[in-house]
DNA sequence: TGAATATGTAACCATTTGGTTGTACGTTTA
DNA sequence: TAAACGTACAACCAAATGGTTACATATTCA
């Protein structure tokens, strides 16, 4: 039952602004892939390797009905991402952390 | 005063384990960039590639002192995926959220 | 001064990425 | 059945990515 591992992580995964609008897209409702290809500027092929990528992150997922493949979200593993940022709040969000870190010498 | 915007998004800048390693190490300490190599199995030239990614998408900046570099991190940009996070949160934390995407197809 | 240290940078390379066109295949539908 | 529709996939390509080696420059220190 262990997965073989994320092939594609997810940071990778959002790191384009094309997969990202997907995810945006696929937030509003599931679709198929000719109604995806419509939002954008390129070819249906290259959008089909961008859901690729985010059905490897399992950020998404494909079922076929009919002639069609639709696809809908499935935003769990941005947690990781979620996770990761969490470490980083409290040096924005408590000023306190940051002096270890700028008090001493950003003193201009 | 307006910077020419990012060259590098923080969503590429942060797609990469080796810069998120780099993060990480930066927010223990400011570490001057021969500190930063000994963490990794890769050339010194290979990091400060990282780094000026890093730099670019204004995660990090360097400053010399005497023969040094020195590093250190400026979380501040990582609002940006904070807030594009936000907006997938409540698809995982709000079921009824989900309803309207998984609840008429899969039923099984 | 001269050696050692720390960094900068040019030139190069293999692989990955993000895109293309062309063709084949399954599903509707007239 | 034949045409139209929706998708899959192979082959190809340019540019970006992530790494290397080699050499130049600036600083410290004996």
């Amino acid at each position: 039952m262990a997965a073989p591992a994320e092939k594609h992580d997810v940071f990778k995964a959002i790191a384009d602004p094309t997969r990202r609008e997907v995810l945006r897209l696929l937030s509003e409702d599931e679709r198929p892939i000719s109604e995806i290809v419509n939002h954008f500027d390129m070819s249906r092929t290259a959008v089909t390797k961008h859901l690729q990528i985010l059905t490897e992150a399992e950020l998404i997922s494909g079922r076929k009905e009919g002639r069609e493949k639709i696809y809908q979200l499935h935003p769990e593993p941005l947690t990781e991402v979620k996770q990761w940022l969490a470490y980083y709040e409290k040096f924005w969000c408590n000023k306190l952390a940051m002096l270890k870190h700028y008090v001493e010498k950003d003193n201009s």
